[in-house]
Parts: C-alpha cells; structure tokens; sequence
DNA sequence: ATGTTC
C-alpha cells in the first residue's frame, strides 16, 4: 500500500521495476489486468487496468498500489479502473476512472484532480497545410502574443466579479454571449459548455481573486495551443461526420481552469480532510479525503468544482475567439470563411452524475475522470445530435512534437468503463530530471528541422515538454481501439505549437 | 496542474 502524503511522487516512481508491476496484476485479455482484491486490505472491489503488456511495463508499482486504495472507498461499482496512461497522482492515479454509488458513494476532489475540468477542444478549418506551412512562423507569433501563456500569466480581458460569476455559472455559454464566439460553439461543446448546479458561494475569495485576472489564459506545463493538420483518416465515414480530411488543417486546446480550479481543490480538501474523519470513513491514504455523496461537504466541494469547470470552458472560448482573430489577421478572412467551427470540446478530469447499468440494473453513480475522457457511443442522448449517429469525438493529444488522435466512442465503453477512455500520453521522466537531461534551445532546434515552429515563455519550458520525456500517445491510443472503448478516427501532426 | 513551498 502507498501512504503517499509527505513522498513526492517521483521519489515513489524510482521504485520502479517491471517484475514488481507484473507480479500484482493478473492478466484477463490482451489489454485488461486485474488488481485482486488481496492486494491491499479492505478492497470492496478489484482494480482493473487497461494496458497492453508493453506499456504494463512503464507503469509504476505505486499506480497500482493508488488504483487498489480507490477500490476500498464507500460505494465503489464493479471495479477501481485505469486507463492505459495511466501514472502517479494525488491520491488517485491520473488515467484513473472510479464510479461511486449516489446514495451509498462518494466524493473526492483526488479523483477529479486540481486542475478541474482540464480538456481538450479540437476547431476545424478548411485550410490546407500547404497553405499555412509558408505562414506558420508568423502564425505561431500571431497566436502566443494574443492568448498568454505561462505561469501567473494575466488575460487580456479584464473580468469584472460580476463577468467571473457568469463564467461559474454558465461556462462557454456565457463566453459566447459576451461575444466571444457563436452559438454552435457551446452546442459542440461536452454537456454544452457549462453543468447545473454550480454554487459560487462555494468558491472562496481566495479562488476567486486568482481566477478572475486568469480568465483567457493558456497556463503551462502540458497545456498548449497547436495549428496542426490531419496526417492520417483511419475511419472515413466517422471522419466525414467530424468534418475531417486529409491535409486540413486543425487547432487544438488543452488547458483547464488555472489557479481558480487549483484554489477551489486546496480549499475543498481541507473541508473534506476534516469530513472524512467526522464521518469515519476508512481511507488508506490521507490524499484520498472524500465523504459521503449527499453529504454537505461533498456537495459544497461538488458545487465548486461545477464553478471551476465551467469556469475552464469559458476559458476555452475565450481562447477560440483570439485563435480566429489570429487567423483572420494572418489570412486576411474572417473566421466563417476560413471554416473555424468548432468540432468539439472534452474535458478530461472532472465528476459527474451519470445513469450506467450495473450488474443488469440502471444506476445513477457519480463518475469521477482523473486524465481520463468520456467516451460515450452512438446513440447516447449525451452526444450532440450531429454526432448521435457514430458517437461522440474523444480528443486525445500527444506531448509536444508528437501526433494527437482523434476518436469516437465505442459500445464497449458503456459495458466495460464507465463510458470512459484514455486522455493522453503521460508522463515517464520528471520535469526535474528532463531540465538535466535536455536544453530547451536544441529541442526547439530539432523540432523546427521537422518543421514544427515553437513559441514559449522560456527554453526550460520546452525542456520540461521535450517529446521524450511522455510515452508514445499511439500505444496508448491503440489500447482503448483495440478495447472497443473508442475507436481511432483520424491522426494529427504539429505544425506550430505555443506553450507557457 | 499550481502566484511550481501559505
């Protein structure tokens, strides 16, 4: 078992061997292992970790001993999941999936993680490469001086308390109505930009007076802002539905909700650090607070996290618009002209209340994603309408200088994972050591040699995200393909990339 | 991820 307060996590990753990894799991199919319920005491349910064998062996023995320690939470349904980028978090692995029991469950800040509602949105063009490869510099330029990045960086846009209420409130919606960005924005957006339910009064001042100069941020370490183009169509019907082919050119934004969302998790852990002792609830690891789903604890924190989550929505649309201003300065034609419609916007670490049928029966669970993207298939009243017919698009991106993915949700998703899958590449070395290892300067070098323009705050940022220091996004990919959980639809390549 | 150790 890890107590893993007071042990950072890289000094639990260097005990990493594979043999050690191999002899906790036992093997159901090519691509899902099972953490048996002896691993650790007081397990409701047995882990399940979907993974092939090769990246198995890249996963550290701490994840499975954080995948384990969820499964002895209240409430817990069929089993305590990882996706197969799966690595160390707090309290709950990243890539970790957990379905708690409305009434008899749960709610934990570890398993939605700090940065609340980070996600991933993918905007369309009907650019070629070859049209945007002569301009990419000055695009690239175009794109890092109007969405800032960086640690601590500060918006354009001044938000007033009143404007920060509403984007608590009403998520992208409210972006849109304030003029950034138009209706069919929100409506291709996961749950449509914005959740009931969220309860300013539950955001401290604290969390407040961070996010509102933040509103229209990039932020840093992984998150970026990305003029790509479509490499590859694996499935081409799906990829006609998406409005994807060959050569276009694509933007991709991953960001969340910045210190508001990282203030309001700090907050709510204390409250539930103090709740889960109140209603003496068993945890292994002190990282794992939580308390009873109905509980006021747990809904004032889950009224919170609705703020921050639409919170990063907005942030998002707030993006979208100075990415098309970007590109109708460079080109020379307006956004509608240039085809930038928005394909679609998912978030990646979040919880919701969700009705999944378990053992034969629909249940209502709140679902907690941590580094893991809803995956829900065709069908499902969820998926807006122009995508109902083949299932919703799980946006999947690589690191920095490697393909992103683009899938859609798949049937198995619903039986095996919570409508759940993968949400990137995760990380195999720390930032620390990748600062030893590379110099910023030579891995930008390297990466303009293959044509990939890179803008960022300072070299060690690049550093920090040099390609090497993720596991290769395909593998990961091809595990939540091969599973049937979401099926690949298109890859895309970096042509310029922005970071903080 | 994060005013990267209130």
């Amino acid at each position: 078992m890890v107590e893993s307060e007071d042990i950072t996590i890289e000094e639990l990753s260097t005990e990493n061997t594979r043999e050690d990894v191999k002899g906790m799991v036992r093997k159901l199919s090519e691509n899902e292992w099972e953490i048996p319920v002896e691993h650790i005491p007081n397990m409701r349910v047995p882990g399940r970790l979907f993974v092939s064998e090769s990246l198995l062996e890249g996963i550290e023995p701490g994840t499975i001993d954080q995948i384990a320690n969820v499964s002895t939470l209240p409430g817990i349904q069929k089993y305590s999941m990882a996706m197969p980028d799966a690595h160390l978090g707090y309290g709950f692995a990243i890539g970790g999936v957990a379905a708690f029991d409305v009434e008899e469950g749960i709610i934990s800040p570890g398993g939605v993680g700090f940065d609340i509602n980070c996600g991933v949105r993918l905007i369309r063009t009907n650019l070629q490469k070859e049209e945007v490869v002569p301009n990419i510099k000055r695009l690239t330029d175009e794109l890092f001086s109007n969405v800032p990045a960086g640690v601590g960086s500060k918006s354009r846009l001044r938000a007033s308390d009143k404007e920060l209420d509403s984007a608590f409130l009403e998520g992208a919606r409210w972006a849109v109505e304030a003029g950034y960005g138009v209706e069919a924005d929100f409506e291709h957006c996961e749950a449509n930009g914005y959740m009931e339910g969220a309860d300013p009064s539950q955001v401290s001042t604290k969390a407040r007076n961070r996010g509102k100069p933040q509103l229209g941020t990039l932020g840093s370490g992984n998150h970026f802002l990305e003029v790509q183009y479509v490499d590859k169509i694996y499935d081409q019907e799906i990829a006609s539905t998406f409005g994807l082919q060959e050569g276009q050119v694509t933007v991709m934004v991953h960001c969340g909700s910045r210190g508001a969302g990282h203030q309001i998790c700090t907050d709510h852990l204390k409250e539930l650090s103090q709740a889960v002792k109140n209603y003496k609830i068993e945890i292994p690891d002190k990282q794992l607070a939580c308390a009873p789903a109905q509980s006021k604890e747990a809904q004032n924190y889950f009224k919170a996290m609705l703020c921050a989550a639409n919170y990063a929505w907005a942030n998002r649309q707030i993006i979208t618009h100075w990415t098309r201003e970007s590109f109708e300065k460079v080109f020379g034609r307006d956004a509608d002209d240039l085809g930038m419609d928005l394909l679609y916007d998912v978030a990646h670490n979040v919880a919701k209340l969700e009705k999944h049928i378990v053992d034969g029966r629909k249940k209502e669970v709140y679902v907690h994603r941590k580094g893991a993207t809803r995956a829900f298939p065709s069908g499902h009243p969820e998926v807006p309408a122009v995508y109902r017919d083949v299932g919703q698009p799980v946006l999947i991106p690589g690191s920095m200088g490697t393909p992103s993915f683009i899938l859609c949700g798949s049937e198995e998703s619903m039986n095996i994972s919570f409508g759940s899958a993968c949400h990137g590449a995760g990380r195999v070395m720390s930032r620390a050591h990748a600062k030893k290892e590379f110099r910023g300067q030579s891995i930008k070098e390297n990466l303009e040699a293959r044509g990939i323009t890179v803008r960022a705050t300072h070299p060690s940022v690049i550093a920090e995200e040099a390609p090497d220091v993720y596991k290769s996004s395909s593998k990961v990919v091809n595990v939540v393909h091969e599973l049937g959980i979401a099926r690949k639809v298109a890859k895309v390549l970096p042509l310029g990339v922005t970071k903080g």
